[in-house]
DNA sequence: AGAATGACGATACAAGTGCAATGTGACAAG
DNA sequence: CTTGTCACATTGCACTTGTATCGTCATTCT
């Protein structure tokens, strides 16, 4: 039997490279010779370790949501009560570094993919249910109780997914998004229990960038 | 002198036909000659009419821009105090009926494409500058001044964004983005200052479809 | 040492893409 | 009735796409 190769390993490695190009040049420039060509291999192994397009596209998406939930978890203020958490889950999906970007871009242009495409809409939906679900939960922990936790939950999601956008689309600063967010926050939970914005107390008012 | 045809009248025929593509099989299968196909033209015809794709697609994005402007004036309820027509404006983005869907799946489609089409991007960008700037002033106007109008009119936006999106997904229901609009629109200004919602008080718990 | 097998690379192919060039026909002004 | 001009149709081209097929080479077990 011949070299013994870790095969997650390489079609992360490809997955890496789909995504950069569909952040950079969008996900209609995404196929296997573009994949390849970024990855720096042949467009043959695309082929080797993933049998049809869509295959490496649902792995892709695999992948951004695995890193997600990885970061999260490495996330220190996670630990500093349930608003905290929330927070720190929101932020993450907001684009505020150069890193988030790329994977915002990803985020939605996925979307869009996922209209034509039902298993991609299936794998989005279940995270988003995950997302919103533990979300519900810390609000009916510590949440003043003056609003139904599943609306508020999907009430932030949506806020945080659609400052997301705007942010990409430079119609936002990434700063007045995450300002926007606390003050969605801060009606959430009773109080503002955020930690961690030693800035100006008034919200940057950077309008369009 | 030949015939003498409405080019506008034309272009906005095949503009159409490319958002029918668009929202039914994705942004990606949208060529020339599917739209010609869907509009039962020959491509010659399309290419006569629009000397790039690209032309065709800022022209079907102006179609639908304007299309939800005129629906936004013709709806009666926006005489009814600036938080009705908030409302009336905000509802317009949701994917609350057929038409609505396929106009969102649109939407969402080209803020992907976006991404990687300057002339897309700042399109884009006009609008939702034009929306901002009027949701802002109805608020400075009956808001209840306890937060920023600038920053409660992009909460209301992306909010509405986000929740078309979680909308199209098949992430909640129509009837559930439509209560959590109205929840956050009465934080927004001070009283639920919303008629025509004569179900149940407690919004509906549908759930994910 | 030999062979088997997995990891690739190269190539082929049908289909589809945007775009350019050129044709064709009708209709209105002269 | 001619003629110029606009509205389309046809065809062609160079290119990219996803996928199938086959070749090759190294490595590891026997």
């Amino acid at each position: 039997m011949p070299k013994q190769v870790d095969p997650h390993e390489r079609r992360t490695l490809l997955a890496d490279a789909l995504l950069r190009v569909a952040a950079t040049r969008g996900l209609m420039d995404v196929s296997l010779r573009h994949v390849a060509a970024e990855a720096g291999v042949t467009a043959g192994m695309v082929q080797h370790y993933f049998r049809t397009k869509d295959e490496m596209m649902v792995f892709a998406l695999d992948v951004v949501s695995a890193r997600v939930q990885a970061r999260l978890e490495a996330d220190p203020t996670t630990h500093d009560g349930p608003g905290a958490l929330v927070r720190a889950l929101l932020v993450q999906l907001l684009p505020v570094d150069d890193d988030r970007v790329l994977e915002g871009r990803v985020a939605i242009a996925f979307h869009a993919y996922a209209a034509s495409r039902p298993a991609v809409a299936t794998r989005l939906r279940e995270d988003t249910r995950g997302m919103r679900a533990m979300i519900a939960e810390q609000i009916r922990s510590e949440g003043h109780g003056a609003l139904d936790p599943e609306q508020a939950a999907t009430g932030l999601l949506s806020l945080v997914e659609g400052l997301a956008v705007h942010v990409l689309g430079g119609h936002v600063t990434a700063d007045h998004a995450v300002s926007t967010l606390d003050a969605h926050l801060a009606m959430a939970f009773g109080h503002v229990s955020v930690l961690g914005r030693p800035d100006d107390p008034r919200h940057s008012r950077a309008e369009h960038r």
